[in-house]
DNA sequence: CATAATTCATACTAAACTAATAGGAAAATC
DNA sequence: GATTTTCCTATTAGTTTAGTATGAATTATG
């Protein structure tokens, strides 16, 4: 099953929630609660995205998230960047690299290398909001 | 980690190493052998391959695997399609049908159309051998 | 017909990965 | 100083994937 992780979903809706709370931005659980995520585990997605730069956090009473970029501004990829969730759709994970014995370029590999690229452009184009 | 599955990873280094054999095909172990796949693993992709009619196959001493479609008429998509490698990167799974709180039609479940239609174009599109 | 080589069918085990939980530290406001 | 919040990181539980195992059915051949 090739999916994208339950990590990035979430992040994805909460990026969305979020966004509706205005530019005071909201706290983990404000978001948590309208979006029925276990607020644990989105605590370690909003970490991520702060790291990310796609989030601004602010500590204490009085304190939350607020968005650092418009939506528009945010592909899936970066969100899965953000929180770790790989796009290695297919690459030729079959042998360590420079070790293929149908090296130096197999057919199989350039039909992933396309894959991937096709792969990743659906990823990095395609916006938040658009 | 948004990946494709090593079985279909299997499945399409077996079928572009099939081809190379020639038109009376070749033995599961001459396969396994040729792509260091585990045989008995490389049994039940080729199985699942043969009831998706991209294989043809010949029991008995004397018998094999032959291709049934030129590799040009087989896209990512079939071959996922006949392992059981599904291709739901990015349905709205968060709610179970007509029960998402945020019906008719929330910003997250048309976004996450719209990648799963581009996703599946890619997989659709891109052949074996283009 | 007996044998050997092959595909077919299905159940089980092991390994890897993902999702979720837990506990407490650090910061900010009042 | 108390309270509310984010930050950090370790652990557990659950799910999925990869691989192994066993044996039946089929087919060519001597």
């Amino acid at each position: 099953m090739v999916k994208i992780s339950q990590k990035t979903r979430y992040a994805v809706r909460a990026l969305m929630r979020l966004k509706t709370y205005g530019p005071d931005g909201a706290t983990l659980r404000q978001i948590s609660n309208a979006e029925n995520i276990p607020t644990k585990f989105l605590e370690q997605i909003f970490s991520a995205l702060v790291k990310a730069n796609i989030l601004e956090s602010k500590r204490g009473i009085e304190g939350g998230y607020k968005l650092k970029k418009d939506l528009r501004e945010i592909s899936l990829y970066d969100v899965m960047k953000a929180v770790k969730d790989d796009v290695k759709v297919a690459r030729c994970f079959d042998f360590a690299q420079n070790e293929c014995p149908l090296m130096p370029m197999c057919k199989a590999e350039l039909f992933w290398r396309k894959i991937q690229e096709r792969t990743m452009k659906v990823f990095t184009e395609t916006m938040l909001e658009e």
